[in-house]
DNA sequence: ATAAAAATGATAATCATTATTATTTTTATA
DNA sequence: TATAAAAATAATAATGATTATCATTTTTAT
């Protein structure tokens, strides 16, 4: 509630560039690399340039408002809200699929991180998907 | 034992420059680059290819024989025994250290890993170190 | 010994990301 | 509301890590 306060608070202050960057992970469910982030603002913004994209990106990720999935291979991907999922990634073709953290797991997890007084954590799976293991 | 039984027949095939690249990331302890690999290379084989140690960490990558320390930033960086250990790492300048796993959490790790069949994982705390908090 | 396969060195190409710069937009203040 | 300073932007050039290419050398199998 009250995050969901200062969030909007802050948005109120982006530019509409900035905001269109942010909703478009936000709405994206495929952990959208910069240049499909991109594309999807061109969609409603046609003269957006691909250095405000990633300039907006790296400013938002210094803000704390999205985070990178990490591991994926090529290049960076976006998503918000990475402590409350993890990853399962495949490490043939760099698929993400998000993953809930098993209750156990999390709080396991939580505690390493108060406990030495770390920001965050990140965690990834890997396998190799159907798709890849049938070729 | 067997391990390393198996370790030994394989490195017996390898070639020298190969040997080379896996020597020098198992002896160096700082999760070197593919950059810093070629240079501790090139002190005992000065003419050895920059090429040849991209070639020879993607084909050892591919037999399991390294892994990456993903997101860290920058550039790849390079590591053996990554299910034995995770990694904090510093988000302003990308400076990673070994962490030991928990009992309790490697344990709970290791139990998801193999109750969804998933091939290994990878972990990183994430917090700003000291060196970068004092700027 | 020798032909096929694999590895190498040198270097060019790729391509995601960052830097630059002139211009436009926003913000703060008189 | 003007207006000067600060911030953001579009366009594009530069950077730099990684990959591809290719002629040559080394290794492997027969």
């Amino acid at each position: 509630m009250f995050f969901s306060v200062t969030m909007n608070m802050q948005m109120a202050n982006f530019s509409s560039r900035r905001q269109a960057v942010l909703e478009v992970i936000q709405k994206m469910r495929c952990h959208p690399s910069a240049d499909m982030i991109y594309e999807e603002c061109r969609k409603t913004i046609p003269n957006i340039s691909l250095a405000t994209v990633y300039r907006n990106l790296a400013y938002l990720e210094e803000q704390g408002e999205l985070g990178r999935v990490i591991g994926a291979g090529e290049k960076e991907r976006y998503d918000v809200e990475l402590d409350t999922h993890c990853h399962v990634i495949c490490d043939k073709c760099g698929r993400i699929v998000d993953m809930n953290y098993p209750q156990e797991l999390k709080d396991v997890l939580d505690g390493c991180r108060d406990g030495m007084g770390l920001s965050r954590y990140a965690l990834s799976f890997y396998n190799t998907c159907e798709e890849c293991r049938h070729k």
